[in-house]
DNA sequence: TAAAATTAGGTTACCGGTAACGTATGTCAA
DNA sequence: TTGACATACGTTACCGGTAACCTAATTTTA
């Protein structure tokens, strides 16, 4: 019982008298082929409604692959779902198709995924973060495709990168913080010890607090994933610690909304007592009473660019291996 | 300019002196070897750092693909987000490979992404939603794999279903809110005419309402996409209609927060004033200082329950063609 | 103990495209 | 007028697995 699922070229070419060769040609929309054979067989190919066959297409070919594989933290948040939304648009509206993966900061499970991704040869590969195995290396080498490091820029690329400093965004907040007259500063954040780029915002926080001559007066950061309860929770601990706080700065901003609700819960004023910083410029941050003071992370821009890059590196021209997106500070109301 | 990425079968077969065929058996974990024979290949293979190729495999025999295709509205929502989680690594911890795509609730969309879908030969089909266009009909019956609707279970499934009653989440939040003594009550939806489930929900808010002779005193659906926007504009409009209302009905939690950040807004006491009810139970509305009256919809039960219904059906098992996950009403503290 | 069944392989023929190369025919410039 | 070159195809040889079928040896069963 052979499944044939649909026609193939040449039941086309048999159909319209040419050869599968040619068939083939006019699918791809190459040359060699007169305009009148061209119209002959797609009006054949429509009359028997011939479903492409990438399998066949890439068994033949390497290069005709059209998959993609994307590889994110996780997609529950809302930052990693704006980023997977659009890459896979981008890369669908170019003809590509995305297989995705999670890694929740476990680069042997980032590992895992990449194995089971090679073994359908894809075209290109997306990956978020920059904590590799080596065995993870030694694949993307043998695999020899293009790979996109995304949304972090602190480390030199694999190969290419679209992103921006994590550093940068904490660097920019510390000061803006420090500006608007707050001293007695905390940190809370999440997944210690594996997660760099939450890390790298915290660094650079912690310089601009150095350049005052400060440093965070405590610190929290847990080990769960980060989210509105990990901020919550993170908020009590770290103030238990030290109730003397006038502004905490959080891993994102799903944590700082956390630490908001316990605040509001306790009858601590959020700015007036304590001040508060997000990251991430999260669509719930702007609808709060007080618009949560964050930083602006472009995810869907992000993606675009990443999608392009790859695409066009595909289609064989040069490209820029490094593209920063811009990110913003949103003063918000709540320092 | 071969690209020969790694080792194939036939240089296993040349180094350990069998044929391709017993190392092919030996790689899947069939029968017809002896365990001398298994461990000298397995060993070479591992010395050769043998990479699977599923193109090759898929392209033998379709049965071999492992690629499945998810087509969910968005990623860009916590709930799909926890689905799209729960899928990809249920089906990954079961071997097979996620393809996603989305459809913004736009079923040329889905036929799009289908399309590209089908030329891969996938060995599954997981979508979102009931609205579908004829030619993804055809499709999904050309293909004839495996087709798993998911969400919903207020049609009759094309081929099987995990899901819930949208139209009873609906009604037994309207029966929980009528219980409350709230008569005056309004809804909040949105992306008119085109959500079919957020619609159902509504209906069976209504028909609740209808049991204790009651109906929506005003009735909002916006045309845009859920969010906290859409919840905050949305409140906005339907009080400017009707200010009189004791409770919203809300298309979700998102939608239901950016209400209550209206009310706050504008000095209205939730609760006190005009009573609130979401649907989906996101991690932030328990998180509120009043917690959120909701539906809790377990996303993740519901990838698991799919992803393991795809692969018992693709090993040849009998499976129910239906399965249904419950929902809980969290009565939280907004009504 | 002979027949039947099982085990451990090998052989052959595909699956449906694409790359590379070959070959007429026509066209154009020197 | 003739060579050079472009155009429009056709031919051939793969890509790397898997299904189906076959064989010889070994084990089990009647």
């Amino acid at each position: 019982m052979t499944r044939k699922i649909s026609t193939n070229l040449q039941d086309i070419a048999r159909a319209t008298g040419v050869s599968k060769m040619t068939v083939s040609r006019v699918m791809r929309g190459g040359t060699g082929f007169s305009t009148a054979t061209r119209d002959k067989v797609m009006a054949e190919a429509q009359r028997q409604n011939y479903l492409p066959n990438r399998i066949a297409a890439t068994f033949g070919s390497a290069q005709a692959s059209t998959l993609a594989g994307l590889c994110v933290p996780r997609f529950t948040s809302s930052l990693f779902g704006h980023l997977t939304e659009s890459i896979q648009s981008n890369l669908g509206r170019l003809g590509y198709q995305t297989v995705i993966g999670s890694h929740e900061q476990n680069p042997l499970d980032e590992e895992l995924w990449l194995k089971s991704l090679a073994a359908w040869r894809p075209a290109g590969i997306l990956l978020v973060g920059t904590r590799h195995t080596p065995t993870t290396l030694d694949l993307l080498k043998n695999l020899s495709v293009p790979v996109i490091e995304l949304w972090d820029l602190t480390t030199d690329p694999l190969d290419m990168a679209v992103g921006f400093s994590h550093h940068g965004c904490g660097l920019t907040m510390g000061r803006f913080v420090i500006s608007q007259g707050r001293r007695k500063i905390g940190y809370v954040g999440a997944l210690a010890a594996v997660n760099a780029m939450g890390r790298a915002r915290q660094a650079g926080f912690e310089a601009a607090l150095k350049e005052a001559g400060r440093h965070f007066i405590a610190q929290e950061v847990l080990h769960d994933q980060p989210g509105f309860y990990a901020g919550f929770f993170g908020t009590e601990t770290l103030l238990a610690r030290a109730p003397q706080l006038d502004a905490i700065y959080y891993h994102d901003d799903e944590m700082a909304i956390g630490g908001m609700a316990y605040l509001r819960k306790h009858g601590i004023k959020v700015k007036h007592d304590i001040g508060i910083a997000g990251w991430g410029a999260m669509e719930a941050a702007a609808i709060l009473p007080e618009r949560l003071t964050t930083t602006d992370v472009p995810a869907a821009v992000l993606g675009k660019a990443a999608a392009e890059m790859l695409v066009t590196r595909l289609h064989g021209n040069r490209v820029e291996d490094i593209k920063i997106v811009p990110t913003r500070l949103i003063s918000g109301n709540t320092i």
